[in-house]
DNA sequence: GTCTATATAGGGATAGAC
DNA sequence: GTCTATCCCTATATAGAC
């Protein structure tokens, strides 16, 4: 594990809370304990070279924990268990904000926006798929994996504004049925 | 209409697109064509009066064009109908971003965050009733006006990753549907 | 009511000692 | 690899002329 792979986690909560431009150097100092200076060593490109690092971080945990199920032998219905199972802990039951939904506005949008494009996109390919494999209409996937994310990203928002995490446990409590036997028009 | 009244909706396209914290006094200069100076003038509390009245004039049309529908005379399938067609002229097809989730993390969430959660709950609150005076049982209405925001909320998130209206289109579309024949386990 | 000019603080970033 | 010290710039905010 090189040194920046241990700096990287603790810059995280601290762009996750703040987004972009609300995090400066000096919070990423003392998040870190390092000095400024020592952050330019690790990450010559400064600000935007330290939330590059992190969306890498991140992809790669939200990779593991959420697509990786889907990848793998099991059948559909256990895939989707599992990727639920990986959603609630990725997102520390809705109290985590989504990276995707952070950098997508604000100046990060054209620093980050076609890498967080690719990220969600990935995602929408790799559900997608799941749900084909378990019989379900191409069109009908599509429009199915949009709705799931949509509902989690909504929960989210909700979870953030009410400070309160049950409409997250529900939209994942409830993601399988809807994935699965909840037509779309 | 008082002299602010017409400086605010210059500031609004500014806060929506950069956020509380990516917006400066520079950007809101530009956008109203007056001086760093003036713009005191009218807000003396400076970024945190502008983006506050921000806030007001934007609780005050989101009331026109979604609330008031709600709570007009109507039957409750006509209410949700011209909800739905004041959503998408409120929120630009899906093109604008939500301020309620924009005011609600970083420095904004500690300065905005109590009158956001009020706004959303007067939403939620407005819209169950409407549900009720339908027949829909209370738990019922409660779960499926939260399922309704979630919703777009999650639609307008997908639309500025993906650069496409279609996710909130749909959302819109299949609400009528979702709140009054889809349970919520 | 708007401006120019300015005050003060903090931002991102770098030089160079250790 | 970390630090102190510093640079330059932009941020918010204010004073005071017009």
């Amino acid at each position: 594990m090189s040194k920046e792979e241990t700096v990287i986690p603790k810059l995280i909560p601290v762009f996750r809370q703040y987004g972009y431009e609300g995090t400066s150097l000096s919070m990423l100092a003392k998040a870190t304990g390092l000095g400024k200076a020592s952050l330019y060593h690790h990450f010559p490109q400064g600000k935007e070279g330290m939330a590059t690092a992190v969306m890498n971080y991140i992809a790669n945990s939200f990779s593991q924990a959420v697509l990786q199920p889907l990848n793998n032998s099991d059948k559909p219905d256990k895939k989707i268990h599992q990727m639920c199972r990986g959603l609630k802990e990725f997102y520390n039951d809705g109290k985590n904000n989504c990276f995707l939904a952070i950098m997508s506005f604000g100046e990060a949008q054209s620093l980050f926006g076609e890498l967080v494009k690719q990220q969600l996109q990935l995602w929408l390919d790799t559900l997608e798929k799941v749900l084909i494999e378990a019989g379900i209409e191409p069109e009908q996937a599509e429009l199915r994996s949009q709705a799931a994310i949509m509902e989690i990203q909504g929960a989210l928002i909700l979870v953030r504004i009410l400070n309160d995490t049950a409409p997250f446990e529900r939209a994942i409590a409830n993601l399988p049925e809807k994935l699965f036997r909840v037509p779309i028009a």
